[in-house]
DNA sequence: GTTGTTGGTTCATTATTTGAACCATTGGTT
DNA sequence: AACCAATGGTTCAAATAATGAACCAACAAC
C-alpha cells in the first residue's frame, strides 16, 4: 500500500458522525504510527484537504474538497440532474431515498433525502462508503458489471455487517442472477440492522453500471403491496436518471426492455 | 516535496476549463515523469478521487470528492449558510460575486454567482485557487492574518498575473495597512486583466480571517459612485457571514467598529 | 509503410517513509 | 502539590517505497 493511498484513506474516517478527529484517535483508527499519521495529515492540511483547529488541534475536512467537488459537479452535474428524480421518488414512496455513484469497489453516497412522512426513518451518513456485496444498491451494480470485475469482488473479502449479510459466494451469484433478470435488487437487513433496501442500477452509454438509486425503509414497513409499488417507482427513477445522463440500459435488464 | 503532495497537486490541474486530462498532457502540466504520474493517478483512481474513461483513458475528478465535500458541508454548512448573503449581494450590486475560504496560502472558491444584469460579466472558474497577494479577496485576508503568517507569504514567491499585479513587498505592506484601517480591500486588475475586485474578510471566533466575500466587475464599470455602494454592500455582507458563522470582527477592522 | 503520438510497463538506483524512543504540555486524581 | 496518563509533536538510523530512463504495443496521420 503506497503512501498516497494511506493519506487518502485517512479522509474516510471523517463522517457526519465523526466530523472532527484528533491525532491520537486517528492514529488508533488508522493503525499507522503516530509520526506517519502526523506527516500525512500535515500534507493533507497544506493542500486544504483537511484543516486543523488552532486551539483544539483536531482535524476536520477542508475547503479544497468543496472546490474540487464543485468543479466535478459543474462539469458533470450528477447531483443536480438527479435531484428532481430523487425528490419525486421521495415523495411518492414516503421513505428515505438515496443516490450512489460507483467508484471502483465501493459506492459513494452523492445525495439522499430522508423522508418526513414517518416518525421512524432510515438515517444515512453522507461519509459512509458502501461495499457492493451487502446492500441493494451494491447488488444492483454488481449484477451488471463485467464478470471479471464482479468475480474479482466476490472472490475478495466479503465483510459481514449484520447476521443477515450474505457472504456465501454461490448464494450471492444466485442473487445476482435474479437481479439481472428483474433489473432491480433488494437487500433485507443485509447492510444495516432493521433496514430493507430496494435499488436499481444507473447505466453509462456503454451499458455498464455507474451508480444506483434506491429506497431504504425500516423492514417492518415493507409489506408486500408497498414492495411492489417501491420496486416500480425505483426502476422508473433509475431509468429516468440513466436517460438524463445519456446512458443506455442493457437488453438483459428486467422485463421492461 | 512528498509523494502525497505530488498526488494532490495533480488534482489542481482539473478545472471547469479543463475537466478531462490524459496521461501525457498531465505529465507535461505537472512536470513529473510519466511513470510517476501514472502511478499517482492510479492511486487517486483506486480511491475514487479521479475516474478514468474506459475508452478514451482520460481522467476526470471522481465521486469521492462529492462524498467528502458533502460531509464537510453537512457538518460545517459554509456554502448553504452564506448563500442568502451572496444572493443579496449579487442582486444589490448587479455584478459577479464570490465566496472564498482560506486554506493555508490560498483561497479556495466555494461559491459564486455570475450576474445577469449586464451582457459583460466577470467569469470565474470554480477550479482556480487564488493566491493571496494579487486579488482583493487575498489582500483582505492577508491584512488580518497574524503577522508571522502574512510576512512569510510576502517573503515567498509573488507571482505576477497581469502588469498591474503588485509584487513589491513594501507597496503591498502599505496596501495592507490601508485595508486594515478600512476593513475592506480592492484590487484594480491585479489578478485578472480588466477586472476590478472589492472584497472583505470573514472572521473566525478568534478574530482571524477564514475567508472572504467580494465583488468582481469589469474595471470600466467601476465608477466612483458604484465603488462606494459596492464597498458598503460588501462590508455588510462580510459582517453578516461572520455573524452567521459565529465569528468576531477584530477591533482594528474598519470604521464601523 | 513510416513517423509521432498515445497509454502503459520494467527494474536498478535513489530518495522518501517509517517507527521506536523521545519531549513538552495539558487535565484529571489523589 | 505531586503524580499519572493522556495529548500533540519531534528525531534519525533503518527499512521501504518512489523514481525515471528505456522499453513496448496500439493507434492515427501522412
Amino acid at each position: 500500500m503506497g503512501t498516497v493511498d494511506k493519506a487518502l484513506s485517512l479522509l474516510d474516517f471523517f463522517s457526519e458522525r465523526r466530523p472532527e478527529i484528533g491525532l491520537s484517535d486517528l492514529t488508533r483508527l488508522a493503525g499507522y504510527d503516530k509520526a506517519t499519521v502526523l506527516r500525512l495529515m500535515t500534507s493533507l492540511a497544506n493542500r486544504g484537504f483537511v484543516e486543523q483547529d488552532r486551539k483544539t488541534k483536531v482535524y476536520r475536512l477542508g475547503p479544497s474538497l468543496l472546490r474540487l467537488a464543485n468543479v466535478r459537479e459543474m462539469t458533470i452535474p450528477s447531483k443536480a440532474s438527479a435531484r428532481p428524480v430523487l425528490e419525486h421518488l421521495s415523495v411518492e414512496s414516503g421513505e428515505t431515498v438515496h443516490l450512489f455513484l460507483l467508484a471502483k469497489d465501493y459506492l459513494e453516497p452523492i445525495d439522499f433525502i430522508e423522508t418526513s412522512a414517518h416518525a421512524t426513518r432510515v438515517h444515512m451518513d453522507a461519509g459512509e462508503r458502501i461495499s457492493l456485496h451487502a446492500s441493494a444498491s451494491g447488488l444492483a451494480c454488481l449484477a451488471f458489471m463485467r464478470v471479471e470485475e464482479s468475480e474479482r469482488i466476490l472472490q475478495g473479502r466479503l465483510e459481514r455487517f449484520t447476521n443477515h449479510t450474505i457472504t456465501d459466494v454461490s448464494t450471492l451469484q444466485k442473487c445476482l442472477k435474479k437481479v439481472r433478470s428483474e433489473g432491480i435488487a433488494e437487500s433485507d437487513r443485509g447492510f444495516e440492522e432493521e433496514v430493507f433496501g430496494i435499488a436499481a442500477p444507473i447505466f453509462s452509454p456503454d451499458r455498464l453500471p455507474v451508480g444506483s438509486i434506491g429506497i431504504a425503509t425500516p423492514h417492518t414497513r415493507m409489506t408486500d403491496s408497498f414492495r411492489q409499488k417501491a420496486r416500480a417507482l425505483t426502476q422508473q427513477a433509475a431509468m429516468d436518471i440513466t436517460r438524463a445522463w445519456g446512458g443506455s440500459i442493457p437488453t438483459q435488464a428486467g422485463a421492461l426492455q
